[in-house]
DNA sequence: GCCCATCGTCGAAGCGCTTCGACAGCGTTC
DNA sequence: GAACGCTGTCGAAGCGCTTCGACGATGGGC
């Protein structure tokens, strides 16, 4: 490979000279300029890596750690993955994937190695250890996910609870009184993961503060047969159904309606919220409050090049408006019973 | 952060030496070893990766490319990224994401700028452009997945074609004439995704050599209905059927056989061939030959550290011998009569 | 008891870049 | 026309590590 030393002799400036006109650092006579943009175009020149990250002291690498629990839900981590990266490249950043059972070590070391600039951390858990790492660490550190303890974090999400009150709120305002929720696993809920518990939050809140009946079920593996069937054993009424779970359960929320005799939207109101998925191919497209990995992400790495680049590291938490799409899964109540008996 | 100046200091050494300890590059005496480590030890010191990097002209990174169509299987991609990167940090690699719209410009820019050591692709097509690419690089490059033109390059995957023929035999084997495919989608065959297409032929080869009657269909979506009654119409006596093809469609098949009173085993007998999914969770779980990503990661992540490490860099195909695992669906042919008739 | 090989350690030369200070050349200003 | 400030360029000093050659010390062979 050419290196700024052959493209100097070619062009007959010095090194320095080099460096500035392709950094534009320092004023260079346009003449001169284009030179040597001409020269290292012609020599293929690409500056070396390694050797510009030790004289400037800065890696140009942001390192994603995405521990993997099993009940994890590999689409929504790739998706998340590959919106840092995406948002990391536009800021002039590499990523460095960090998925070894001890994720830990790993921030550690690119931390302590002076590897990556940054850390962006996913799937982050209530209690999750990794907060106190990152607290210890005088080191740029982004959390896309909200630990209980925020102290001293930078920390971006999706506003779960907002996304529960728009949902129950879009629910009641049609007129609904009789509410439930499908959640995520017991496994999930057990582990601490931290959004499903925001959004059980928000929901139960909102409800209560609307005098709305309630009642949440948590499914097993990608069935919703059973959370359904629980929701109607303890609503009997119930008309209005969010869905704040995987792709695959909330896809069979409506057959699993469907097996009870209740249609959607006409006997029962359906949302989908905090989802990652597109309910577009459902077999009834539902309304949906989407889990925007790409908002999260853009917001994530900019604030995280906001740290390293310009040391902005006030610990803050940044959360993000939730959206509505509107797909006609949400009828008024009432209007149902006319249309149920119009086409009977 | 400490660096190997401030240990050799406080070890009473050269900078030589504590480099020569901590590598082992040298002979150093036992003493002079414990003290440079037990010193390191107490400083925490870590060695600084970018200067490392300049000095030793490698990064210890390997570059993942893993472009994404709109009908790519995030699942599987994250399984086989994370695989990658599982592999690499045994071998002492970091990985590093390149996920761009322009897979081409990621490569380039980290053989040019000595940022990775070597590139692993995924999501290989058949006419995949980054093969172009990595035979006029001079550089590391393994291929994960094979296109069709694999000249000078270093290719892993499993062998699809005798995963294909090894499902042909065992349904064979066990009686059954008739045998029917669920491939992949149109619009994956029509890019010319590379696996599905060798399937394809192992199967019709197989077929034909064994006198098979056989019958191929291309799902859309994520229902197997359509793929189904296409082939029990092409085949009505179809008593065998393959499912090379995404875990939805996959899972969905024995309920579409059920909608057409076919039960599975006891009318067809069934297989899951090239599948990155479990089945174990189906309706019905169904004997699989997997899709490994472990070994087809390792493999090829042998292979390039084998390339980066030791100029190993002749070209070869590294074809992963199929797997069978066993779960009682596949039925010997006629046995399912007397089967239904003493159930009914 | 001398020579040579071996072992253990050190100093110094880079790796290729960024960046700081210096300074020549030129136009302003009074 | 002397003093001044700009602008554009250069040289050199690192960044923190690896690695090569050198060399004193030690020990074995004769």
């Amino acid at each position: 490979m050419a290196t700024a030393s052959d493209v100097a002799k070619a062009a007959g400036v010095s090194i320095s000279t080099v460096s500035y006109a392709l950094s534009g650092k320092r004023s260079i006579s346009a003449t001169t300029r284009d030179k040597v943009l001409k020269t290292a175009e012609e020599l293929g020149y690409l500056p070396h890596a390694s050797a510009r990250m030790l004289a400037a002291k800065r890696s140009q690498i942001i390192a994603v750690t995405a521990p993997l629990h099993q009940d994890t839900d590999h689409t929504v981590h790739m998706q998340f993955a590959m919106e840092v990266t995406k948002s990391a490249r536009e800021c002039d950043y590499d990523t460095l994937l960090l998925v070894h059972d001890d994720a830990m070590e790993g921030m550690r070391r690119s931390a302590g190695t002076a590897l990556a600039d940054g850390i962006a951390v996913l799937d982050v858990d209530a209690d999750d250890p990794r907060a106190d790492l990152a607290r210890g660490l005088d080191y740029p550190v982004v959390f896309i996910g909200i630990p209980h303890d925020t102290t001293g974090l930078i920390c971006v999400d999706l506003d779960f609870e907002a996304a529960a009150a728009l949902a129950v709120d879009r629910l009641a305002d049609a007129g609904h009184a009789s509410i439930g929720l499908v959640s995520h696993p017991r496994i999930t809920m057990d582990r601490g993961s931290n959004f499903p518990l925001r959004f059980l939050e928000g929901f139960e809140r909102r409800c209560r503060e609307r005098g709305i009946a309630f009642a949440v079920a948590y499914p097993e593996a990608t069935s919703a047969r059973r959370a359904i069937n629980e929701l109607l054993t303890a609503l009997p009424g119930m008309s209005g159904l969010i869905l704040n779970t995987g792709s695959e359960v909330a896809a069979d929320a409506v057959p699993a309606l469907g097996a009870r005799g209740r249609s959607v939207p006409d006997d029962v109101s359906v949302i989908a919220a905090g989802a990652a998925y597109s309910t577009e191919r459902f077999a009834v497209p539902l309304d949906t409050i989407p889990l925007d990995a790409h908002a999260s992400c853009a917001a994530a790495v900019d604030l995280l090049v906001a740290a390293i680049d310009r040391g902005e590291r006030e610990p803050r938490t940044v959360l993000i408006a939730p959206e509505y799409r509107d797909f006609d899964s949400v009828r008024r109540a009432g209007v149902a019973e006319d249309v149920s008996q119009a086409s009977a």
